[in-house]
DNA sequence: TATTGTTATACTCTATAACTATA
DNA sequence: TATAGTTATAGAGTATAACAATA
């Protein structure tokens, strides 16, 4: 099952690649940019720990996504040693096209699955994930 | 669905790891092993391409089980440029206990999975994979 | 003292290019 | 010239430790 679950995983990753190259997102990229608009003016702290990535790890991807103003860190007048993230919005616009194109990936690997069977996938990957 | 892959390999890769690291084994080595039971004295281009890794990397991986006695390079008589591999009696006791607990291993993970879901997962990675 | 975020660093997996020795 | 394997190296993704600023 890992054997498979490593293809599957870089399937995955080369489908995302092909489609978000352009664009000049990556996986990690693609699912903060979606977080910070779904609940903006998160901790980073917090945010590590939705993306299940290390803070360290995150102190970079939102330092190289602020260079490229898609984001900005702003101080939380309450407690200066937090960031809150949040969308700039060249950030918003970019993201408006990145979910067109996600939608392709995720065809494109669903592509031989019926949809009861990508319920069930992901539904079992989900508890794989949390064992 | 590239996240859910992403966070059930790494699951997959840590129950793995909790079994196996008492033996010196990780995936990669596993799977050579195995495959040299099922076939030996493949060459390793053939190995590679089964197991889809580059030649390059495989020639480490060979290296390495090579160094600890598990497995032994036989020089194709011939065509001397390749090289054919082939467990060791070494190699061959390790696997047997290592067969015993990948056993545990992949119960771990198919642990809240029921024999039905767990059948439709690989069955769904696989065309996944080969997209 | 403890916590937030950052930097530096290391380790694994994967990939490419250059090399050798055969063919 | 082409092929099998090897080496060296570089790039992601992930992990830990040490640090500065703030609490």
């Amino acid at each position: 099952m890992g054997f498979w679950l490593r293809l599957a995983q870089q399937a995955a990753f080369e489908a995302f690649h092909r489609r978000m190259a352009p664009l000049g997102l990556t996986p990690g990229r693609m699912a903060l940019l979606l977080l910070l608009e779904e609940g903006p003016d998160r901790r980073q702290a917090e945010i590590a720990e939705a993306l299940r990535i290390k803070p360290s790890n995150l102190a970079v991807l939102a330092g190289g996504l602020e260079a490229e103003g898609l984001i900005r860190r702003v101080e939380d007048p309450r407690d200066r040693r937090a960031v809150r993230l949040r969308l700039t919005p060249a950030g918003r616009a970019l993201l408006r096209r990145a979910k067109q194109q996600e939608a392709q990936v995720e065809a494109d690997l669903a592509a031989r699955l019926d949809p009861a069977t990508r319920t069930m996938l992901l539904d079992a990957l989900r508890r794989i994930a949390g064992a």
